[in-house]
DNA sequence: GTGAATGTTAACAG
DNA sequence: CCTGTTAACATTCA
């Protein structure tokens, strides 16, 4: 990535949109995105190649195996705080209006789609879906509005628990039914890959009701 | 050694 | 042109 113009700039704040870490300077934002195995490290240092760094004249922050680039234009036209899971700004009235354009879709793939529910990953849709009692191949515009309110709630739940767990122990505690055999509750864990993105979705047949 | 994993996007096929 | 599929990226851990 091109850092000349950063250079002698003052870094004036550091914000996240979902899976977006943005360093923002008077004269531009960078976005840092750690994709699959990314890792950014504050005055620390790996062994292999940082794919993205800002030295300051004290400290230094280092990415390993990111994404990193300019933004092309201004942090107002480029994201909405609106459906950022963990921002105050997150606004469930204005996500299921979104969500009404969405209706044919599972609610597997919805989860996922960045503009709707940005921050939300595999992990956390998983978990979820199995909290809110609702099946990952579910129609979402035959889903309650009950249980989407749920949905949402336990979204948000779910990724503020896991990000508190990242944080004091750098590791998420037990899952309820991503990756397990037996769900929480004790059912059996059913596991899917998803025909277009791969991904492993699990479930329980049990408690998490198919609406179609 | 093998495979899979918290993700996204470019390239390609039809 | 639109939709869907595959490859690529490159690391760590079991």
């Amino acid at each position: 990535m091109p850092t000349k113009w950063i250079n002698g700039k003052k870094l004036i704040d550091i914000k996240t949109w979902g899976k977006h870490l943005l360093f923002v300077f008077a004269n531009g934002t960078v976005r840092v995105h750690l994709g699959l195995f990314g890792d950014v490290l504050v005055n620390e240092r790996k062994k292999v190649n940082r794919s993205f760094f800002l030295e300051f004249a004290k400290g230094e922050i280092n990415g390993y195996v990111v994404r990193a680039e300019k933004l092309k234009s201004s942090l107002e036209e480029l994201y909405d705080w609106r459906i950022d899971i963990l921002h105050e700004e997150f606004d469930p009235a204005h996500v299921k209006t979104l969500l009404k354009k969405q209706a044919g879709k599972t609610i597997a793939d919805v989860l996922m789609d960045q503009q709707l529910f940005s921050g939300v990953g595999n992990i956390i849709r998983n978990e979820a879906l199995y909290r809110a009692g609702i099946h990952p191949l579910s129609i979402t515009g035959k889903i309650p509005a009950a249980k989407i309110n749920r949905l949402i709630k336990e979204v948000v739940a779910h990724s503020q628990l896991f990000y508190q767990q990242l944080k004091t122990t750098g590791n998420p505690e037990e899952f309820g039914v991503y990756q397990q055999e037996y769900a929480a509750d004790g059912s059996q864990v059913t596991m899917k890959i998803l025909p277009k993105s791969k991904r492993k979705i699990f479930f329980s047949e049990h408690r998490q009701q198919l609406y179609q």
